[in-house]
DNA sequence: TTTGGGAAAGTAATATTATAACGATAAGCG
DNA sequence: CGCTTATCGTTATAATATTACTTTCCCAAA
């Protein structure tokens, strides 16, 4: 178990960083015009966008969120639209899909090569993804017992965020 | 890494068990009887045949496919009828949910309460629950550093079964 | 044995998520 | 500039899942 004071610290760290969010979007945006353009790809107004959006929050993206509020600013907008450019974030490691939610959210480590871990919260929605490759080698070792060779992770964690769990379950430490 | 040794004990276990699969499925549909007896819920025709349809290889079964061929053998199914047996059968923890695939697989612990965590081979679909209750420990301890409390687990290892690596990646050992 | 209440299943319609196919446009390149 | 190809627009449709309402069936109490 944690104790008080790093639970504290825990949730100012958060609240911390719900203020200064906008931070997050720029980060991920001139991240990725950097990655594309190394990789020669084009960092289109379209994509842009829907990565713009992808990062509005820290909670995962429904596609057709996106695709509605993706019209609001852009006409010609369809499924196809979106489907495709989140396919390219995708691909360029700069989006994970969450396959339990039907949803998308920014890569928050989109230097490093690697499947995307997460916590997820039931009751705010917040979402995080675990930056410990520790998780991985873990499995790697959960999988060799099987004589298994692993190709790709889905690790997603249910639960409640710090912030959530006094409101909604037990709470770490009282 | 494993020794050949290993390795080929791996694949025999592995055949041994494709010959005797009718095993897993009578063994399922006695635990499913049980374990509904004892919760005082009905394990009805239908729900039966589903988990038997469910059963019927160690590979993900779609909703779809188990609707077209239950509508071969019962008639008046309908998408519903078949959602509603897999959510009771999963209520009752008989059956997962694999979220990567939008599949559905007959759950080979059902005697204990538990998240399942899957290999999935990407060459021949087979799918093996893990029953090693570390990754859940190791899991637990990734939240902790995080604060964060897990309610359940989406745990989805794709990659090469011991019989697919010769096959379509590298093996174990030469 | 009858009968009333609740669980299960039937039925129809609809919502949500995702892809396919093909033509139009625009960016990059020699 | 004209060529090539990636990107995007447009339409249709596939695949997955749920809602709402009705009917049937089981079981237990009277
Ligand atoms: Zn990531
Ligand atoms: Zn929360
Ligand atoms: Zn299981
Ligand atoms: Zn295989």
């Amino acid at each position: 178990m944690s104790k008080p004071s790093q639970h504290q610290r825990k949730i100012k760290q958060n609240m911390k960083h719900r203020d200064n969010h906008s931070v997050c979007i720029k980060t991920a945006l001139s991240r990725a015009e950097k990655r594309c353009a190394e990789d020669g790809q084009r960092f289109t107004g379209l994509r842009r966008q829907v990565l713009e959006l992808v990062w509005a929050e820290h909670k995962p993206a429904k596609a057709y969120d996106l695709l509605a509020t993706l019209s609001s600013i852009r006409s010609g907008v369809a499924p196809t639209t979106v489907y495709r450019a989140l396919d390219f974030l995708q691909e360029r490691g700069l989006v994970h899909k969450i396959e339990s939610l039907n949803a998308y959210v920014g890569c928050s480590q989109p230097d490093t090569d690697h499947c995307g871990h997460f916590l997820i919260c039931e009751a705010c929605s917040e979402i995080k993804e675990i930056e410990n490759s520790r998780v991985s080698s873990w499995l790697e070792q959960a999988a060799q017992d099987e004589d298994f060779i692993i190709k790709s992770e889905t690790v997603e964690l249910i639960g409640l965020c710090v912030r959530c769990q006094p409101l909604y379950g037990e709470r770490a430490t009282p």
